[in-house]
RNA sequence: GUGGGCGUAGCUCAAUUUGGUUAGAGCAUCAGAUUGUGGAUCUGAGGGUUGCCGGUUCAAUUCCGGUCGUCCACCCCA
């Protein structure tokens, strides 16, 4: 094969883009459910917007990145997520401020240049909401509602929140210099890897998976013990609404989300069905970012969901299935005149929104039932010289086999299921706008 | 960036262990059995630079090295 997808990137061919539309469409719903407007922003941006945003000493900007020059030296990224792009899109059309309440959502490919594996690609997808102008711990609670009622409306359980605070600028340097003091005191009996990032990100020690590690961290100082006043009381009140919203969840002292701009609130859905990569939604609170990114101090919240991970999810729940839209009519014919005819047939069929086909490479009648059979077609229409002749042909219903002989004229317009679709729009002017017309499905 | 598994027909896989004549099968495709009728059955046909490059050898799909790709894990994250 002389080209084929770039590393860490994936065709999604027309089997599984079904279910991806079904998915798309089910977020852009729950969505709109819930009052959030979707946004649309580039997928490159100014480097330094992520590498400001997402922070200099994270992976994503350390090693991740698709950064390039333009052709006029500009430094620009392929966004590795969007939030900071959303942010950027509202400071610079006037849509966030303190005191203007805004929420939106985004479905977009992200690009992040990792060795890829199981739930991980280069190029993948992402839907998410990001909300501004509110520090009220109720929002937090819609946001991780939404996520949950989201993966519902799908379908899916047997999903987890994980869920934890990990403090404000005022409690989260203490916080840090806590657990940086009680592993430098245990240090000696851990990996390589803890042993580098006791320096580095102590806080990602708690997340390590070493079993000799675990045993340490077990007993390490909780992020829930060490939040100042405020960050308490919002996480406290959190836990009520979600309990009064009745949201399973799981506190997680050791929840430490990768991006530097997390405050407060960090939570993420997890899936026991995705092997390592097992984090399906992952969010939280960022009350310092806009203010970061030059806007005037404005709270925030938002999370996303890795489109490739429902996807495959979905697939092995089984419920893949929501997508068999075959043909309603195939037109089958024999001779050149009968093509003639048909092709007529078949473009006033899609006229009056018939989802039609015919053969256009010759095949032979039992290749083109056969094609017809494939395809899903619920009726083909058998078109041959005599039938040419006489003005009408053979409908046969696939499904019962039977046949009978209808009209050129009537085609599109008989009875047995197609009237349900050939039916003109009576009401005049409405612009194919009303429920006249076809719905098929 | 690190480690391991795997690259043979459109797809799923044999044959490689111990190098040896013409690389097989199922599914799919196409045709025929059925002069103008799909799904089932039977018959037949087409389809391969054994990922690529090099090395060893009389001889490499098989052994060795490299490279690319892929999968899984680490790292990290959605």
């Amino acid at each position: 094969m002389k080209y084929t997808a770039p590393r860490g990137t994936k065709d999604i061919l027309p089997e599984e883009a079904r279910l991806w539309q079904y998915i798309e469409d089910n977020c852009r719903d729950i969505f709109f459910l819930y009052n959030y407007q979707e946004i649309r922003t580039p997928v490159f941006e100014a480097t330094e917007l992520f590498s400001r945003s997402i922070g200099q000493t994270t992976d994503i900007v350390k090693k991740e990145m698709y950064t390039f020059a333009d052709r006029k030296g500009r430094s620009l990224t392929l966004r590795p997520e969007a939030t900071a792009a959303v942010v950027r899109a509202g400071l610079e059309n006037n849509l966030i401020s303190p005191d203007n309440f805004s929420k939106f959502f985004y479905i977009g490919p992200m690009f992040r240049y990792e060795r890829p594996q199981a739930g991980r690609q280069r190029q993948f997808h992402q839907a998410g909401v990001e909300a501004f102008g509110s520090a009220d711990p109720l929002l937090d609670a819609e946001v991780i509602v939404m996520a949950v009622k989201l993966f519902n409306s799908l379908g899916l359980t047997g999903l987890r929140v994980n869920l934890n605070s990990v403090g404000c600028g005022k409690c989260q340097p203490g916080y840090r210099q806590a657990v940086q003091d009680y592993f430098r005191s245990h240090i000696g009996g851990m990996c390589a890897d803890c042993q580098e990032r006791l320096e580095t990100n102590p806080m990602r020690i708690l997340d390590c998976k070493e079993a000799a590690c675990q045993k340490v961290i077990a007993a390490a100082p909780a992020s829930a013990s060490h939040l100042c006043e405020e960050c308490d009381a919002h996480f406290k009140k959190l836990l009520n609404y979600l309990d009064a919203a009745k949201v399973e969840y799981q506190r997680s002292d050791r929840l430490v989300r990768g991006l530097d701009y997390y405050t407060k609130t960090a939570f993420e859905v997890v899936s026991s069905q995705l092997g390592a990569q097992n984090a399906v939604c992952g969010g939280g609170r960022y009350d310092n970012l806009v203010e970061e990114l030059g806007g005037k101090a404005t709270p925030a919240i938002g999370f996303a969901i890795g489109l490739e991970r429902l996807v495959e999810i979905m697939k092995q729940t089984k419920l893949a299935g929501h997508d068999s839209r075959g043909l309603l009519l195939y037109i089958a014919t024999i001779g050149e005149p009968a093509r003639k005819v048909a092709f007529d047939l078949l473009l006033k069929g899609r006229e009056s929104g018939i989802p039609a086909d015919m053969d256009y490479s010759g095949k032979s009648l039992k290749a083109q039932m056969k094609a017809a059979d494939r395809q899903k077609a619920q009726y083909v229409y058998i078109i041959g010289e005599d039938e040419v002749a006489k003005g009408g042909a053979v409908l046969k219903n696939m499904a019962t086999s039977e046949e009978r002989t209808v009209t050129f004229e009537n085609i599109l317009y008989e009875p047995f299921g197609l009237e349900a679709v050939r039916e003109e729009p009576s009401c005049g002017g409405c612009g194919g706008n009303c429920t006249c017309g076809d719905d098929n499905d």
